[in-house]
RNA sequence: GCCCCCGUAGCUCAGUGGAUAGAGCAAUGGAUUCCUAAUCCAUGUGCCGCAAGUUCGAUUCUCGCCGGGGGCACCA
């Protein structure tokens, strides 16, 4: 609808400026709006006042000049009028809104999809937490965020591949090895000193007691070091598993678990920095090797390799991402926890300095996750081991009303998570709000049905207020979707889902679908369907069921 | 001290330059012989943190200040 205004818009400009009554160009597109009050129509636009100054008329002026030579071949238009400083509103006919649901019947699962990425490829990389203990709830907010974003990018045209970083390299990995064989120790009934920065959780000492029945044999005459090797390997196995298996329940599947380590057993990293080397992109200062990042906007530059010859983490990340663009993708698209953001400017440095442009790069952040349980905060600590796990979450609330509630906020919003609202099922919790609307339907389906009505799309006779709202958010959604992906916001997908559903509700309460008119049954019922396949369309980007009963 | 994010109704939050700024919750009263009451209807709330600038127009962009959070490791 936007797109047919914007192109009569312009069409009646280019007729008015033949015309003689305007003379300049019109550069780019007429910015359409759907104003705030239903006085100023369906749809407005501030051509008139942007061209004012090049046009050097009053904004009046122009806007009926535009008037003048707007056709209206389609006869979409009730009403145009000047209103305002100069806007221009439009009023659309009834009839010309039904043109969405013969859309909606014919796309079907794909209405709202575009081609809009033109086949580009994108990595979404998401929650990648390290293998040294379980998700927590912040993790599913991460995983909620970085699907959601998966989802919209594959539906709005773009070849999309999720990826998890495992960090199963490095010191934390050493700790979490060292944590485990000390309360294998501790089992054995020997007296250990148990460090305060190791891994402190009660999964730890379960992965202990397991290791030493399943693995006995192997652990006997193993040197301390060669021990303790085998337990990190071992738990972090485990725990990655674990992980695995959480994120499957939550309904994320990945195209790839990518492995730290083999960055360093590839050789990547080693050849990454030898490369920054030879083209003067690192340079060496009291013993270590620094990055340049400064050159390319970050604030300060960073040690890539620390003074006793071992890596950063960042260097391996510098080789990661260099990986990810050498595979093809065109951009890369990395969702982290907001407490990463110090990173966000030196990863998009070291992009730059080889050799992508810093766009290509994208860092999505994600605030906490404050959990509680009617209102009241659920302590919470990584350190001492005790944080509610993703899991149980899931367990307590099921996975359709976490996924809805970790996406009701912009993701560097912080978000207050209630268990014991995420279970009610009540209007209290929005996501049985926008699946009862789903439920009902399909009821309404089978009770049509039973009597042998069936959708009627040719005979545009709702006119009810509520049916022509209820057309116009149809209308609005795949501009939503494209926006949604764009901005890597899956949260304007749920908040669209609730204002859809809370024009129907209403609906529902007023007007009976299936009566004795057959000709309105019929159309009715084409419109709920209609409503039904949005809801559906659009709870399955956020990763949510759309349940025919309830 | 420097950098980033946030500040909108009593509460939780939407709103990437438009007209008289929205929703949910909370509060009060009501609605079901009829497609699912996990629903609906009615009743009101704002110096959009403060001050300046850009603009025909600023909650939105820029700068300063105030308040809250996070980050400023040769940790991951």
């Amino acid at each position: 609808m936007k797109e047919t205004l914007s192109a009569l818009l312009r069409n009646a400009w280019k007729k008015a400026v033949s015309a003689q009554h305007l003379s300049s160009a019109l550069n780019g597109e007429p910015l359409i709006e759907e104003p705030k009050q239903e006085a100023h129509g369906d749809f407005s636009t501030n051509l008139a006042l942007v061209m004012a100054r090049e046009e050097k008329k009053p904004p009046k002026k122009i806007a009926a000049a535009i008037l003048d030579h707007l056709d209206d071949p389609a006869d979409i238009l009730a009403k145009a009028e000047i209103a305002g400083a100069g806007f221009i509103n439009f009023f659309i006919r009834p009839k010309a809104w039904h043109a969405v649901l013969h859309d909606i019947h014919d796309r079907d699962d794909r209405f709202g999809s575009s081609d809009f990425g033109a086949g580009e490829r994108v990595m979404v990389e998401f929650v990648s937490a390290n293998p040294t203990g379980p998700l927590h709830v912040g993790h599913g907010r991460g995983a909620a965020l970085g699907d959601g974003i998966a989802r919209l990018l594959a539906f709005t045209g773009y070849d999309v591949q999720r990826e998890y970083y495992i960090n199963d390299s490095g010191r934390q990995i050493r700790t979490l090895g060292l944590s485990v064989f000390l309360r294998m120790e501790e089992e054995d009934g020997r007296a250990v000193d148990f460090p305060e920065d190791a891994y402190q959780g009660q999964y730890i000492r379960d992965l202990a007691s397991r290791l030493r029945k399943e693995k006995s044999e192997a652990l006997a005459g193993l040197s301390r070091d060669a021990a303790v090797a085998l337990c990190a390997r071992f738990a972090a196995g485990e725990i990655l598993g674990g992980i695995k298996a959480d994120l499957a329940r939550f309904g994320v599947g990945y195209d790839r678990w990518f492995s730290e380590q083999s960055l360093y057993d590839s050789g990547l990293v080693d050849k990454t920095l030898a490369e920054m080397k030879a083209r003067g992109l690192v340079y060496a200062r009291d013993g270590a090797w620094w990055f340049k990042s400064t050159d390319y906007g970050d604030e300060k530059d960073r040690v890539v390799v620390r003074q006793n010859g071992q890596n950063t983490y960042f260097a391996a990340d510098i080789a990661y991402h260099r990986n990810k663009f050498s595979r093809g993708f065109a951009r890369v698209i990395d969702v982290w926890g907001a407490d990463h953001h110090g990173y966000v400017d030196r990863v998009a440095a070291s992009v730059e300095a080889l050799g992508r442009p810093r766009e290509d790069f994208r860092a999505v952040l994600v605030t906490l996750v404050n959990l509680l349980r009617g209102g009241v905060p659920v302590a919470m600590s990584t350190r001492s081991g005790e944080f509610v796990t993703l899991a149980e979450v899931l367990d307590e609330v099921g996975t359709d009303a976490a996924r809805f509630i970790f996406l009701t906020r912009h993701h560097e919003s912080p978000l207050d998570f209630d268990l014991d609202l995420a279970k009610q099922k009540s209007n209290d919790n929005p996501v049985y709000y926008v699946q009862y609307v789903h439920a009902r339907i399909c009821s309404i389906e089978r009770k049509a049905a039973e009597q042998g009505i069936a959708p009627i799309l040719s005979q545009p006779v709702l006119t009810e207020p509520e049916e022509l709202k209820l057309l116009k958010k149809l209308t609005q959604f795949p501009e939503t979707v494209t926006l949604a992906a764009k901005m890597s916001e899956p949260h304007r997908i749920t908040f669209y889902l609730l204002e859809l559903a809370s024009l129907f509700h209403p609906y529902y309460n007023r007007h009976r679908v299936i009566s004795e008119d057959a000709v309105l049954s019929g159309a009715r019922l084409a419109l709920v369907l209609a409503v039904r396949r949005v809801i559906r369309n659009g709870l399955s980007l956020i990763g949510v069921s759309a349940p025919e009963t309830m």
